[in-house]
DNA sequence: GAACTTCATGAATAGATGAACATATATAGG
DNA sequence: CCTATATATGTTCATCTATTCATGAAGTTC
C-alpha cells in the first residue's frame, strides 16, 4: 500500500474540496459504533485477559483450573471473566458448583489470531 | 462451535489430571507476548483513535482535515496520533507545513475490520 | 522579518481503570 | 443446620488516560 500524494498544498484549500470532505464523512464511523468497538478492544487490552483467552481457544475450562494454570488469585480471575462475560467475549456453563468458561464465538478467536499476527509481524 | 463437556465433575480431580493441565500450559501465551498484544489492543480501545483509523482506511489525511472532520481540537488529535505513531499503527509524511497520516500496514486494517464484524454480529 | 498556518508537546485536571483484600452467594456433603 | 468448596461481587486506593490550555517550532506568505 503506497501513500497517494494529494493534489492539494494547503489545508484551507483541502477543506474547501467538498467532494473529498464528504467522502471522508462517509468513511467516518459513528460515535455509537466507535464506542462499542472501543469497548471490545479495551476488553482485549489486558495481558491477563489475553492469557485467559489463549487457554480458552481450544478448551472449556473452569475458574479453579484457570487460577492454578495462571498462578493468580481466584478473585482477580473472576473479575476479568466478568469483564469478558459482559461483552460476550466468553460464555459459561454451570455444572454443580463449577462454572466452565469458553469463548463465545469465532469472532473472538479471529480477533485474537489477527492480533497475534500483527505482533509477530512486528518482530 | 459447541462446548465440549469435560469428563470431570470436581476441580480437585481436574487439577490432578496432569495431561490436561500440561496441555493448557502449552496453550498459554507467554507474558511478553501477552503484554505486547495488550498494547496493540489498548491502542485500539479508544473511540477517537478508532474514528481516526476509519478515516485513514482508504485515505491519506492531514491533521488539520482530521480536526475539521472530527470536530475536535487539533491538540487532542495530535496526542492520539502520537499514541498510534509510537505503536506503528500509523505513519506520516511531511510536506511543507502539512503532515499527512496513513495506516502503517494492512494488519491494522484487518484488525479494525475484524472488530467491526464482531460488533455488527452482536446487533 | 512580521504575521499566519500547521503541527507537536508539556502541564494540569477530571474521570476511568486496576489491584488487593474482604465479603457474599451458591452448591455439596455430612 | 454446619462446614467446605467454587465462584462472584464490593470497596478502597493508587495509577492511568483523554482532553484542554498554553506554548513553541517550523514552514509560508506578504
Amino acid at each position: 500500500m503506497d501513500i497517494q500524494p494529494q493534489n492539494h498544498t494547503r489545508c484551507t484549500e483541502l477543506s474547501q474540496d467538498k467532494e473529498f470532505m464528504e467522502s471522508l464523512q462517509i468513511c467516518l464511523i459513528d460515535n455509537q459504533k466507535a464506542n462499542h468497538l472501543a469497548e471490545i478492544f479495551k476488553a482485549l487490552s489486558d495481558p491477563t485477559r489475553l492469557r485467559i483467552i489463549s487457554l480458552l481457544l481450544d478448551n472449556e475450562v473452569c475458574v479453579h483450573v484457570l487460577e492454578s494454570v495462571l498462578g493468580m488469585s481466584q478473585s482477580s480471575i473472576s473479575h476479568q471473566l466478568r469483564v469478558m462475560r459482559q461483552l460476550r467475549l466468553v460464555r459459561y456453563r454451570k455444572e454443580g458448583r463449577h462454572v466452565y468458561y469458553a469463548l463465545d464465538d469465532n469472532h473472538v478467536r479471529l480477533l485474537f489470531a489477527q492480533g497475534l499476527l500483527h505482533v509477530e509481524h512486528e518482530e
